[in-house]
DNA sequence: CACCTCCAT
DNA sequence: GGATGGAGGTG
């Protein structure tokens, strides 16, 4: 098809006929011819013409949450707060006009019977997160954990209402699902017709299929092959004003012109379409009445184009892109509202050519865009013309491979004994949500610690370690480890400007019965089958929230409860314990009663013994490097009664005592 | 593996 | 902007 039989009729816009044509010519493959062996193959993947993905995400997620939390009604404006922020403003709230990074008194201002609820903080001397009235960015440490799970709950409930799919989370409120393989058994049953090459096929399996229904309904708005220009477009509409992400044209009327022969007509791939928008809509029907999380959703050939249908309406809204809607979907939007495409990259490429929509840079060839920002950007050449060939890649019911606990300064810190502080509370957080994370997969094990620090204005520095595998993750075990590395990372030079503090796990895995139990970290014995149901059987006790008084409370005061409760644990009698030879005091394992691990034999206790002393060992180093942060004279110290060492930049990497211990045994 | 950069909500 | 999370690059 030349561009001269395309142009359309209207003379205003005669002269740019040419260049719209060159654009519109840039998507290929909106009509692939769907064969008999399309519909009978299963594992196409995303060559599959038949593709069908959706991406869901909830309104205003962290607003939900909160409603739903307090029973409030649906018509009530309210907000989320962090600090002084909005986080989250539901719809009810933005009639009034409120968003995002207003202010809190402006929000108020413009909505006298706002709801406003600050998200859960850990405060100091508190269990747990908790909703309190005298929040203070300088004592609490904001907790989303209620969103996290929820936002579990909506994925769980999506794995349930969609056999056959994948779900892949793709952030705290959102999910991309492929219909593919559900929507193909659908597509047979429904048109079983087609189930079956015919025997006079010219082609055989190859041949197309015949011609689809005509009268295909659609659940959810079409995205419009030929959106109305704006002059006429009907303004008013039930659920407020338009997205940002609807077309909206300034320019070049010609755009809408019918630009395909019958680009209208319906197409298989438009009936697998609607099928899996039939399946996306009973699902956002039931995370409605079951959880009450209203969503919207978009409904496309691939997750970049789903996730833009997405926000074609929202909330509550549910959008199919055709493939024959995607070229003027596509050309007139902001390019830097696509994925990957919002930070510097985007910038980058609207500066180099001086433009801001996907259409302005369909001029741009392969060559040209791969010389100005290397051969990858093969993939941003293709996502303009609505080409991902990405994967819903099903992460499984496995939690989070990472676990980040974050803190701002609002005061940057001056002395070491803060960080220390603010140490022990991130540790304290993630000790409760491994824990946690525990109970539904025992053997969940972060290979390594990392501690970020931004010192000032500089760039953020990090230094990791590794993580060794402990049953029982304490919340001095992750404090200790954490200290160690605010010591490399921070020392403790008096002119520390340190205004972000970050603690977290990375590499979480379910430890395999080859991987390293204490037991097996230490060598001394194999983890048995025996010792993994002692461990189930404890992460299901009572234990991980009990236990959760260890938060955020003063690094001794703290210590010395931990310490006296292993010590009321312990009524084995075992005969095995460590005594500290620098505050005398006795470890022993615990009894075989949950929460703790029983052990089978002297061997299994002497681990456990030696992974408390070394739990100890760390707790005074730890100390020690405090008392010696406070001294006036910081740098002296004296460790007492250890064997190994008194240099505290070299206690790392010098036997830890425990080692000795086993190699003594 | 250690550390950093970028992107996203 | 703050609190998270994931991917990927580089030595």
């Amino acid at each position: 098809m030349s561009s001269e039989s395309l142009a359309p009729k209207a003379s205003a816009w005669k002269g740019k006929g040419k260049a719209v044509d060159a654009r519109y010519s840039q998507f290929v493959d909106l009509y692939p011819v769907i064969t008999y062996r399309h519909v009978l193959s299963q594992n196409l993947g995303v060559k599959d013409p038949l593709r069908v993905v959706a991406l869901c995400d909830s309104d205003a997620f962290y607003a939900a949450c909160e409603m739903n939390r307090l029973g409030v009604s649906p018509d009530q404006p309210l907000v989320v707060l962090q600090w002084d922020s909005l986080i989250a403003v539901n719809y009810a709230a933005r009639k009034f006009g409120i968003s995002r990074m207003d202010k809190k008194n402006d929000a108020i201002k413009r909505c006298p019977h706002l709801k406003v609820v600050h998200v859960a903080t850990y405060k100091e001397g508190e269990a747990e997160p908790g909703y309190w009235d005298d929040v203070d960015t300088n004592t609490h440490k904001v907790s989303l954990d209620y969103y996290r799970r929820e936002s579990m709950k909506i994925a769980a409930l999506f794995r349930e209402l969609l056999p056959g799919c994948e779900v892949e989370k793709a952030s705290i409120d959102e999910a991309f699902i492929d219909f593919t393989k559900p929507v193909r058994e659908k597509l047979l049953e429904r048109y079983p017709y087609i189930a079956n090459v015919p025997s006079d096929a010219p082609m055989g399996a190859d041949s197309p299929l015949p011609s689809p229904p005509v009268d295909w309904e659609v659940k959810g708005t079409v995205v419009p092959v030929h959106p109305p220009p704006p002059e006429t477009k009907t303004d008013g509409q039930e659920e407020g004003k338009q997205t940002e992400a609807s077309p909206s044209l300034n320019e070049e009327p010609g755009l809408f012109e019918l630009h395909f022969e019958d680009d209208d007509a319906t197409t298989w791939h438009d009936v697998a379409l609607s099928i899996a928008s039939e399946l996306m809509m009973k699902a956002r029907q039931e995370v409605l009445t079951r959880l009450g999380y209203s969503t919207s959703a978009g409904v496309s050939r691939n997750k970049f184009l789903a996730k833009l249908a997405a926000s074609y309406r929202k909330p509550n809204g549910q959008s199919v892109l055709r493939n024959s809607a995607i070229p003027n979907y596509l050309i007139p939007m902001p390019f830097q509202k696509i994925r990957f495409l919002g930070g510097k990259l985007g910038k980058a490429l609207a500066e180099a050519y001086d433009v801001s929509t996907v259409g302005d840079l369909l001029h741009i060839s392969l060559e040209e865009i791969q010389r100005k920002f290397g051969e990858e950007s093969i993939w941003v050449y293709e996502l303009l013309r609505g080409i991902d060939r990405s994967e819903v890649k099903d992460k499984g019911t496995t939690l989070t491979k990472s676990m980040l606990a974050s803190k701002n300064l609002p005061k940057p810190i001056t002395q070491a004994s803060e960080g220390y502080h603010w140490i022990r509370v991130l540790a304290a957080e993630l000790a409760l949500r491994l824990n946690d994370a525990r109970q539904i997969s025992p053997n969940l094990w972060p290979k390594t610690i990392v501690l970020h620090a931004r010192k000032g204005y500089e760039a953020g520095r990090s230094k990791q370690a590794p993580f060794p595998f402990a049953k029982e993750v304490t919340v001095d075990y992750i404090a200790n480890a954490g200290s160690k590395l605010w010591k490399e990372l921070v020392g403790n030079t008096s002119t520390m400007k340190v205004s972000s503090v970050q603690l977290s796990f990375t590499g979480i895995d379910v430890s395999e019965a080859g991987q390293k139990t204490i037991e097996g970290f230490l060598r001394v014995k194999p983890p048995s089958k025996r010792a993994r149901e002692e461990e189930e059987a404890a992460a299901n006790g009572p234990g991980v929230l009990s236990r959760l008084h260890q938060v955020a409370t003063t690094s001794s005061d703290n210590r010395t409860r931990v310490e006296e409760e292993q010590a009321e644990k312990d009524t084995s009698g075992s005969g095995l314990s460590y005594t500290c030879p620098k505050c005398q005091k006795v470890l022993r394992p615990s009894p075989s009663a949950a929460p703790g691990p029983a052990f089978q034999n002297g061997e299994d206790r002497a681990s456990f013994v030696a992974a408390l002393q070394l739990e100890h060992e760390d707790w005074h180093f730890a100390q020690d490097l405090m008392r010696e942060d406070s001294a006036p004279n910081g740098g002296k110290r004296i460790v007492p009664g250890q064997t190994q060492g008194n240099k505290t930049k070299k206690r790392k990497k010098e036997a830890t005592g425990i080692e000795k211990f086993f190699m003594k045994k």
